[in-house]
DNA sequence: TTCTTTTTTGACTGTTTTTTGACTTTTTTA
DNA sequence: TAAAAAAGTCAAAAAACAGTCAAAAAAGAA
């Protein structure tokens, strides 16, 4: 299941730059350059809503509580000023988290999954993902396979997490360095080869099977 | 049996928000924008009343007493100011408990949902949890192993609940700190560290079993 | 108040995880 | 086929983190 995720911006380019990174990362995107156009799109039911504080005509405040009564999904705020009224402002007003201006796109999309990601719990539904016999259950962060439990640290079962959603496909070292570490590597290193070399061997171990493909001149990709 | 709550708050935003919450949490809720309007529907029996302490003309603290001589249920006051004046006012006053703003909707509704159950042994009616033979009362707010009581203090309890209530789920330390002591932490502390210690010293005396684990890197969940 | 209990803090220890660097092996390409 | 590039391996250093204890601070009861 692929979460939809809505922006609202006044500044298209801020809107156009969330939108490519956030569908990068594997969400569907819904943008609006105002609260109007915004309105429009709930229809569609998105699963998060990112909302600029500053925007001509009704702002992002007032939108929230405009919507909050009939809207349930978490709504991020992003905003350039962020003092301690707005705080209290966007909380009243319904809001679940800020991110100020600027901000990395990491740090936004590391936001995005916690909250959508805490929904789902709230929802009841556990996430759970299965592959090949081999079963990861994200909120437990626990993997076994038969039974029987195997064991990760915290980097291993992040990465496992992060390949094992977005299954099949293939990412760079940059890349998945960015996901699963939330920030940029510098220059080359050793960290993801062993990491994934952790993960192989105890994952050969007990079940006999490479799980995670390497995609020579690429990088790697969990195969489901 | 589903809890009905009566909400008390000036702001018509926020008597919206709260409702539009509790109800997605399962209760029944009516709203009150005036101390008039919520003594009409005092008739209807609420388990629980949240009263902001601040609206004009009869407030928040002037209701809970010209109530408290005829309605036991417990009261949670929101208020923006919380002095110490505020707290022995709200004490002599009849109150049970203060959630000052801003507050996470998830902190209230925990609280909420700690007051009721409280309030249940009152009532006669009682929630308990077992986990691999330990019998946690949470009415009663014991502990007992094989007809053996376990002592607990209040922070050592709530802790236990938490994580119980949420079995085999693991919470980082920021989350766990936010849910059983319903604020942020700043920067690193040995709080809860040394609550679990004291958790599981007493536990492993009795019962020679580890219901806590460490998930390393991350923070801990409940095995059940 | 004073006494008692609970909660928090800070300093310290030991453990586990993560990263690194040096090296080997495999694959590509010129 | 040789050189270059990329991936894999391993052990050891470095960093991050959990556990412990005693004592201070805060909260609660008598």
């Amino acid at each position: 299941m692929t979460y939809r995720i809505l922006i609202v911006d006044d500044e298209k380019m801020m809107t156009e730059l969330l939108t490519d990174h956030l569908q990068d990362c594997g969400y569907e995107v819904l943008a609006a350059n105002s609260a109007g156009e915004a309105m429009a799109l709930l229809s569609r039911q998105p699963d998060l809503i990112i909302l600029d504080i500053n925007m001509p005509g009704m702002d992002g405040l007032e939108f929230c509580r405009s919507i909050r009564s009939h809207i349930v999904c978490p709504i991020l705020f992003v905003t350039a000023r962020i003092t301690e009224q707005d705080k209290i402002n966007g909380l009243t007003y319904g809001g679940d988290d800020y991110i100020t201006k600027p901000f990395s796109l990491n740090e936004l999309s590391a936001r995005v999954a916690a909250h959508l990601r805490r929904d789902e719990r709230n929802k009841g539904r556990m996430s759970v993902l299965i592959s090949h016999e081999l079963i990861v259950n994200l909120s437990e962060r626990t993997v076994s396979w038969h039974g029987e439990d195997i064991f990760f640290s915290r980097k291993e079962f992040d990465l496992i997490e992060f390949l094992l959603t977005n299954a099949n496909q293939v990412f760079d070292k940059e890349r998945i360095y960015e996901m699963v570490w939330g920030y940029d590597a510098e220059g080359d290193s050793n960290v993801i080869k062993e990491h994934i070399r952790k993960i192989r061997g105890k994952l050969r171990e007990i079940t006999g099977y490479d799980y995670i493909e390497t995609v020579w001149g690429v990088g790697y990709k969990w195969n489901r």
